[in-house]
DNA sequence: ATAGGATTAAAACAATTGTTTGATTTAACG
DNA sequence: CGTTAAATCAAACAATTGTTTTAATCCTAT
């Protein structure tokens, strides 16, 4: 075609693989975790050679990030984007809680309920990525989130004014807290509760459920930090 | 001393390596994972022989749960213990919900103070192992905790009995999603934050923050499950 | 068709893993 | 003291790890 375009190589069968392995390690690192996955075990599951991983990524630690990026980047661009149209939408009043949650839980409700993308797959390993210790890890996230947390901090900090900017801070990392346990879809509590099976809700349920709870978690009255024996009485030293 | 009391043959040096090979275990797991962590490197932290560890536990999932098993056990009690006192102090009268959650809460607000014992590392500890898929984890973890979470699932019905009880369940795995994660204690976001640093809180703080989200949050009204469009409004697949 | 780069393939690399063995030391008890 | 069991130790075990290398193959553009 256009001779000034480069034609990329990869495009027919190379792309593929690559595709190919970016799905297996997605499905065995949500399976197993980061180190107890090995590159055998995700080339093989891809059809692929074992040297294939470190010739398309360079290193596992790569293709790990490949696999996160690869969703995750589409996922908080969208949530940039709908928070910009409410906020729009809202103007000049600030937008209310409720929504800016709406433009933090849709996309993710979007990707769980898409099969084609990962599915369910990829927001299960987010929240497993989200505990591991691995500092690359960390590292990485704190850098792909850095730019939506703060937007949506900002918008938190002007639909509730009278939130001290400390307490607002805490709120939302009980938020991400109990969202991505929740997408991580912890299997341990689901066993407990094997009498009410959690198992039948399908993903749009389930964040429709989690809305209202963060959202008369974040309208909660402040928390009185000066008197200890208000809410909770410690005077539990003398047992019984 | 007492001749009918068999004298413990590991109570001098012995009892002394197994105490810090589980002192060495549980920082160094918490630091670095699960498989992260090898057996050497524990073992030299402890100033141990390899073999100790596999001598002293058997194998090293084994000595992981014994260092679960060494805290958590004496925490899961004192909360059902803590939940007896209250509730026989409210009786007849149903216990309240933020009663419930100070059961529920403080004594893992009292071992995150306790520097004597594992104090904050096994708290991370604990966060991080809720999310390893690792299939012994899980089994261990969700063993370790059906009794406790069946008690206080019963007390919150108790508590809330206009809730469906489906829909309890889930808020209570909202509640623990937001404070393991919050034990956790995960770097990500207070990377991300470094303006509005959270560091400067201490744990009671935390949790005295956390308390009043987590009891909105159980007292949120219900969610509409059928009317699609009321608080979320998904007709955002005609983008722009 | 054919040159040349991109991709795959098989094999070996060096390092590390959890676990086990057998000998040696330590400590307690009659 | 001597006996016996518990605990430590150094060493080796077999298996697996991520990565690199070298050669063979595929595909595309000239």
């Amino acid at each position: 075609m256009d001779p000034n375009v480069i034609a990329l190589p990869e495009l027919r069968g190379a792309a593929a693989t690559k595709d190919r392995l970016l799905d297996a390690a997605e499905a065995l690192f949500m399976e197993h975790g980061f180190e107890a996955t090995s590159l055998r075990l995700i080339t093989a599951a891809a059809g692929a050679n074992l040297a294939a991983a470190n010739y398309h990524f360079g290193s596992k630690e790569a293709l790990f990030q490949a696999v996160l990026t690869r969703r995750l980047d589409p996922m908080n661009l969208e949530r940039l984007e709908l928070l910009d149209r409410f906020e729009g939408q809202s103007a000049p009043a600030p937008l209310g809680c409720d929504r800016i949650l709406a433009a933090l839980l849709i996309p993710a409700l979007r990707l769980a309920r898409d099969r084609v993308r990962g599915g369910n797959n990829f927001l299960r390993l987010l929240g497993r990525a989200y505990a591991d210790p691995a500092p690359f890890i960390r590292r990485f996230l704190s850098e792909q989130y850095a730019q939506m947390i703060t937007r949506f901090k900002g918008a938190f900090g002007r639909a509730l004014p009278h939130l001290p900017k400390k307490e607002l801070s805490w709120r939302l990392h009980f938020i991400m807290g109990a969202l991505s346990y929740t997408l991580a879809g912890t299997d341990a509590l689901k066993i407990i509760s094997e009498l009410n099976p959690l198992e039948t809700d399908n993903d749009e349920i389930l964040l429709r459920r989690l809305a209202p709870f963060l959202l008369a978690g974040l309208n909660a009255p402040l928390p009185e930090l000066n008197d200890v024996s208000r809410e909770f009485d410690l005077d539990i030293e003398s047992g019984d």
